[in-house]
DNA sequence: GCAAGGTC
């Protein structure tokens, strides 16, 4: 049996299919699919892994495991191996075990371990320890071999675990590897008959990667995080990619920080007549001495006509784009709202679903194997795509765009099947949308941009108004993204005078340079070699995740700026991107063989040793300025009783947020939060001075609140909403009254007499609520109106209202129709009466419970 | 409780 081993299952299917003869059988080892098959009468079988199956790790007694590991470096009795540098420091040890010099014999603490953790050994550990039992198992019967992983370092590296693992089992099957680019037939038959040998040299490259990676990314994460312990799960991380990166943020920032505004003055002048009416701005963009804007508005005070100076028409072409591939995609989602982490989430659901081709790829060119007429019939079952996609098809031969970067491992990502808006969930067809449009968009013509320039004389001065018309729409009938609106001017001649109405002047002042948006970062990250196509939108992720960065566009946190400048300090080679660019050339050495694994990896501890060293002796330093960028990250304002900082803060129990004063226990003040994100504003309360603080609450829009309940601003009128059931078919006679309990902050409906009767009903937390003095026609219970910013929605609070079933059915009815794909109707679920504002055309959302809030 | 890189 021959054994063809790739790095995902996909891969397996494909080759299988490829190769057999006969439909290859699916089967499964385990839990693991794998794809049987004959060829020439000899039994095949392919396998795919998942991505790594092994992982380097310190080995288990060096970091000790269960309680320790964080410890210390050693156990007690435990020989060190005898690769330190002489001028390592010797900690100061805080238990008795002695040191000795060779075969050293060590008992280190903490922050006192972390020099020798730098020299700890590794070894790889299972990872995917199913997929190892499977290949394994395989792998007994197997009489030859085949790694047929991707053609890339990281291929090589996973394609020579997977062997280290066979081999454990059978040493003596022959070894040969495939190298591909591509999924047909020709390429694949290629490999497939020109066998090479697996490449040591380039895996070993890999397993440089890792080590440094591990070793730098522990070191430093264990030495931010024990610097300044703040708790379990408060971890400041640091590595070879998140660290540059946030250094860009930082750096942004900074640019912000020192950047002084000017004032300028703009004049804006109104002319013509309605509807010929528009507005142009002086000649002069910007004035930078308000004397000059005054001259000027001076001049014009008083002139009712304007004369058209001249009139210049010119036609700029506007290319189509060329195809996507993850960075291009990644940035323009998030110009449409898709962060990049969300954007790869739902790219590869779409991938799974067989809607667009494969979503990690640096490929911008199309291979000559994409049938694009093919696939633009494919997706003309799309009604919104139809005409257009008829049109191109029309034309004859299809010529798409070609982009800059041209590889051969995946083609670029286009749409592989028809989808429309019942298919998927909103945020995934926007999505495949944006793809499917871009993918039509690369086999357009140019689009041609009229634009016009008005010059207009008002009493001397110069105006000049500009208008720009899209003439021939071209691709942009398909892909309107990004397209600005037309400004169309009146036609004007040469010579003619039209009427001037008067003009504005208005003092502005210069911006500071932008921040990222994540979609910007992601590229820059790209430029600078931060990363891969794979990697990028995790790492930020990373860093929202550890509390380094904030919001969108992205701004550090006080944390993130201290992480970012002790770093920079103190051990400056992880701050910068030039350590991924010098791995890169010392990884090419070693797949070159002029160098080895062992003399990089020692040279980069030694590195490392260097920089942990010049960071020790300043760890007060350190930690009291991540101290005191904790602090101001959590700070909301002056507690009222006793001075002291109000902070934010996480309770232990619930893990909700809720404001402490930074004086506890001395001081007991504290104040609920609702739920959502929670962040700190500087300006106080206009109605009551106390500390307010912006609250996102899931999906809705940022809303500043004060802090305190009491405030008039919190306060809610009582609403009575109607009459209770329950009391009044008792005969009593009870309101049922919309609250806010002060203490929870949750609004809520319940009956007066709610200890006799027990009725109340939950209501949604936000939006202005008013009574209607009906009531539900299922229940009983009175209806509501709940004003949000999306406008009115009026309700019936009771949970438990027969009328809510009934709701179900009819959205499952109308979204069935036409329905390809459809996730089985969720249940509204409970204390959620908001659910029942799900968009009734739609089959119930598919993917919203992936998304993090 | 660490990184970054594959992939699910």
């Amino acid at each position: 049996m021959k054994l063809v081993v790739t790095e995902k299952n996909d891969a397996a299917q494909k080759i299988a299919d490829l190769l057999g003869v006969k439909k290859p059988k699916a089967d499964k080892v385990y839990s693991t699919p794998v794809y049987r098959f004959d060829v020439d009468g000899e039994e095949w079988v392919t396998i795919g892994l998942r991505g790594h199956i092994l992982e380097p790790d310190f080995t288990p007694t060096m970091v000790y495991k269960k309680r320790g590991g964080w410890q210390g470096v050693t156990e007690e009795g435990e020989t060190f191996p005898a690769q330190l540098p002489a001028t390592l420091p010797k900690p100061p040890f805080k238990k008795k075990k002695p040191f000795t010099e060779d075969g050293v014999e060590l008992k280190a603490w903490k922050m006192d371990a972390l020099p020798y953790l730098v020299y700890a050994p590794i070894k790889k550990q299972p990872k995917e320890k199913e997929i190892i039992r499977s290949l394994k198992n395989l792998a007994k019967k197997a009489d030859s071999i085949i790694i047929a992983t991707d053609f890339d370092r990281e291929g090589e590296l996973i394609g020579s675990d997977a062997l280290s693992c066979i081999q454990e089992v059978n040493p003596d099957a022959p070894v040969s590897r495939a190298r591909y680019s591509a999924f047909t037939k020709e390429e694949i038959t290629h490999a497939f008959d020109n066998l090479v040998e697996l490449d040591v040299n380039l895996a070993s490259a890999g397993a440089s990667r890792q080590d440094i990676d591990l070793i730098w990314g522990a070191v430093l994460t264990r030495y931010l995080t024990l610097v300044k312990f703040a708790g379990y799960g408060n971890v400041r991380s640091s590595g070879r990619v998140q660290t540059p990166t946030l250094a860009l943020i930082v750096a942004k920032e900074r640019e912000r920080l020192a950047f002084v505004p000017e004032d300028y003055w703009v004049i804006r002048g109104a002319f013509g007549t309605d509807p010929d009416a528009f507005e142009a701005p002086h000649a002069t963009a910007r004035f930078k001495v308000e004397a000059e804007a005054s001259a000027v508005m001076a001049h014009v005070e008083g002139a009712t006509t304007a004369r058209v100076s001249g009139v210049e028409k010119k036609k700029r072409t506007v290319q189509p784009p060329a195809p996507f591939n993850t960075t291009s995609l990644m940035a323009a989602a998030s110009a449409e709202g898709l962060s990049p982490a969300r954007t790869m989430r739902i790219a590869e659901s779409l991938y799974m679903d067989g809607y667009i081709s494969y979503p990690r790829v640096d490929n911008t060119v199309y291979p000559s194997s994409l049938d694009l007429a093919e696939t633009v019939r494919a997706i003309s079952g799309n009604p919104a795509y139809a005409p257009y996609c008829k049109e191109l098809l029309a034309k004859g031969e299809l010529k798409a765009t070609r982009g800059k970067k041209e590889t051969t491992d995946h083609p670029p990502i286009y749409p592989t099947a028809k989808a429309t808006p019942d298919d998927l969930a909103p945020a995934d067809y926007k999505l495949y949308n944006l793809i499917a449009r871009r993918f039509l968009a690369t086999l357009s013509e140019a689009a041609v941009v009229e634009g016009t320039k008005v010059s207009l004389d008002v009493n001397g001065e110069p105006f000049v108004a500009k208008g720009d018309v899209l003439s021939k729409p071209g691709f942009r009938a398909i892909y309107p993204y990004g397209l600005k609106k037309d400004e169309q001017l009146p036609a004007l001649a040469e010579g003619e005078t039209i009427a001037f109405n008067g003009a504005v002047c208005t003092k502005k002042q210069t911006e500071p340079p932008a921040r990222y948006s994540q979609g910007k970062l992601i590229q820059e990250m790209e430029k600078l070699g931060l990363g891969t196509k794979s990697t990028r939108h995790s790492i930020i992720e990373r860093l929202y995740a550890v509390k380094y960065i904030v919001n969108d566009p992205i701004e550090p946190s006080q944390l993130g700026m201290a992480v970012c400048d002790a770093l920079d300090k103190f051990a400056p080679h992880i701050t910068h991107p030039e350590m991924t660019a010098e791995l890169e050339e010392e990884m090419d050495n070693i797949a070159e063989g002029r160098t080895t694994k062992a003399q990089v990896v020692d040279t980069s501890r030694n590195l490392l040793s260097d920089q942990l060293a010049s960071l020790l002796p300043h760890s007060e330093e350190v930690k009291d300025a991540l101290a005191d960028a904790v602090a101001a990250d959590a700070y909301v304002g002056p507690c009222p009783k006793c001075g002291k900082d109000l902070q934010l803060r996480a309770s232990q129990k619930t893990r909700g947020m809720f404001i402490g004063c930074a004086g506890w226990p001395d001081c007991d003040v504290t104040y609920p939060l609702p739920k959502g994100k929670v962040e700190s504003v500087p300006e106080p309360c206009p109605t009551c001075g106390m500390p307010q603080v912006k609250v996102t609450a899931f999906r809705s829009k940022p809303r500043t609140i004060c802090i305190d309940p009491n405030c008039s601003t919190n306060k809610e009128p009582d609403v009575i909403v109607g009459e209770c059931p329950v009391c009044k078919e008792k005969g009593k006679q009870a309101n049922l009254v919309a609250q806010k309990n002060p203490r929870t902050l949750k609004r809520f409906i319940h009956c007066e007499n709610y200890e006799e009767c027990g009725v109340g009903y939950p209501l949604p937390q936000y939006g202005a609520l008013q009574a209607t003095g009906e009531v539900c026609e299922h229940c009983g219970a009175p209806m509501v109106i709940v004003t949000t910013a999306r406008g009115p929605w009026k309700l019936c609070p009771n949970f438990d209202c027969p009328g809510k079933e009934q709701d179900e059915e009819k959205k499952g009815a109308s979204g069935a129709k036409g329905a390809v794909k459809k996730a089985p109707a969720k249940k509204a679920p409970a204390k959620k009466p908001a659910a029942k504002k799900a968009p009734a055309k739609k089959p119930a959302a598919k993917k919203d419970s992936s998304d993090k809030a």
